[in-house]
DNA sequence: ATAATAATGTTCAAATATGTTGTTTGATTG
DNA sequence: CAATCAAACAACATATTTGAACATTATTAT
């Protein structure tokens, strides 16, 4: 692995948890605590994070004149999740009852959904309820849980005892791995049994899953990559694991 | 955590509510006071905010930016509702698990337990959820269900049945009407299950009710006075209704 | 292949964050 | 206004992290 490379998902890391540890990083790339020092100074310079005793955490404040850089990633990367949730938002017909995960991208398509008053939407986000709940009219089926705070989202088994009893006609989630061989994957072992029941409750099932998390591998295996029917990624991902992707009969569209 | 964004955190804090207090700083963050007044110290010689003594309020020199004129506003709007609140809030002893329902007032409690790490707040309250997942850090269990709009809540049988399998120490709830023979009631027929449900979960309940809802009958019945063990409302209340609450064994406080 | 360059690893004294203790300072109340 | 008690502070203790300097390994160019 390059060290942009590592670079690259560091700063993912950042932007997604807010907050990292050096040693933490050091043994996830297998290398010193001094090369992931060496790259939080290259991202701190390039005014993307904001080095801390121990770690980094999300840069502070928006860049000054020089780094403008960073701001058209930020508002590049946030029209990618925006563009990719228009997209799915269109797959959705009249009458239909989905299943909206938890994440960026899928509040995106929460909020493109807002005018529809004729699907019934199940999510196990709180960010999803909120948006739903101020803006919309559809019916909303929350699903209950214990709340995971860094991700708003419900898990547990109060969670999957709702979900054992639904079914629903399509499942939209997000997903920190998607990979041809390791399938899907996600970062946080206790939502691990809710997100497979959550895979469970329909045979139409689409990930959104930005470029960055193509071929990536997480922790927690959820489910092999048949689960899914149809992937949605973002332009710029690497075509070999699209190509294997495909090659198993998954569905895949780059938006 | 980092103490940026300990700092970053106790900086919005003071923002919202104005003054913060060094012994609930501390036990929020788990850190020693001392910690505590350095970050204090730290954010005073950069002028964001005052110390003082037990504590720190927002610097002088600050414009105020109009969120905190609206929480200005609502306070002192709703400082009835406020002062039920916090005395219901200053009931919950360390450890407890609790149930908090729909409602302003709830939604009040449940800002006044922030600071709260050692209980368990259990909620069909979409405002609850959402006070208690950005601003604090305890352990929250959302209730699931149907989300009804106008109160944001959830209800339903999906609800019923996480309510089925638990058990609080005390359930804290809004009521649209109390009264000595009609008992409580409400106005939404559709909730009444999962309210009676909710109800069941302990036989330590506490009724939130300001003076309006005092002598009032609304449409649903849900339950004789009895299914409550105390009734807290605001000073003005009808002192018959009050004595005839009493004679049932009620025990009434009026704040 | 060999040299040149870049990336990464290692070591260790200095720096940092936090806790602890004993003393001083400030607020409150009879 | 003195007594009292909580809060603040200074000073020290400790565990952890850092970064400069140098060593080693990988990569690229000649």
């Amino acid at each position: 692995m390059y060290k942009e490379e590592r670079q690259k998902i560091i700063l993912d890391l950042v932007d997604k948890t807010r907050n990292v540890k050096v040693s933490d990083l050091a043994e996830k790339f297998k290398v010193s605590e001094m090369t992931i020092r060496r790259d939080l100074d290259v991202l701190e310079n390039e005014g993307l994070v904001q080095k801390t005793y121990g770690g980094a955490i999300a840069a502070a404040n928006l860049p000054l004149n020089n780094e403008v850089h960073m701001y058209d990633r930020m508002k590049l990367l946030a029209t990618e999740k925006q563009h990719m949730a228009n997209h799915i938002a269109r797959m959705i017909t009249p009458g239909e009852m989905i299943f909206l995960g938890s994440g960026t991208t899928t509040t995106f398509i929460a909020k493109a959904l807002t005018f529809r008053s004729d699907i019934t939407v199940v999510t196990n986000a709180l960010t999803v309820m909120e948006e739903l709940a101020t803006n919309a009219d559809m019916t909303v089926i929350g699903i209950g849980g214990f709340l995971r705070r860094n991700e708003y989202s419900f898990y547990g088994h109060f969670a999957d005892s709702i979900l054992n009893d639904l079914r629903v006609d399509r499942v939209i989630m997000g997903m920190r791995g998607v990979h041809p061989d390791h399938g899907l994957t996600s970062d946080f072992p206790q939502e691990m049994q809710t997100d497979r029941r959550i895979l469970q409750t329909s045979n139409n099932v689409i990930i959104a899953a930005d470029r960055t998390k193509i071929g990536y591998i997480a922790t927690s295996v959820l489910a092999p990559l048949s689960a899914a029917k149809m992937i949605v990624t973002t332009a710029g991902v690497n075509e070999t694991y699209i190509q294997r992707i495909r090659d198993k009969g998954i569905q895949v569209e780059i938006v």
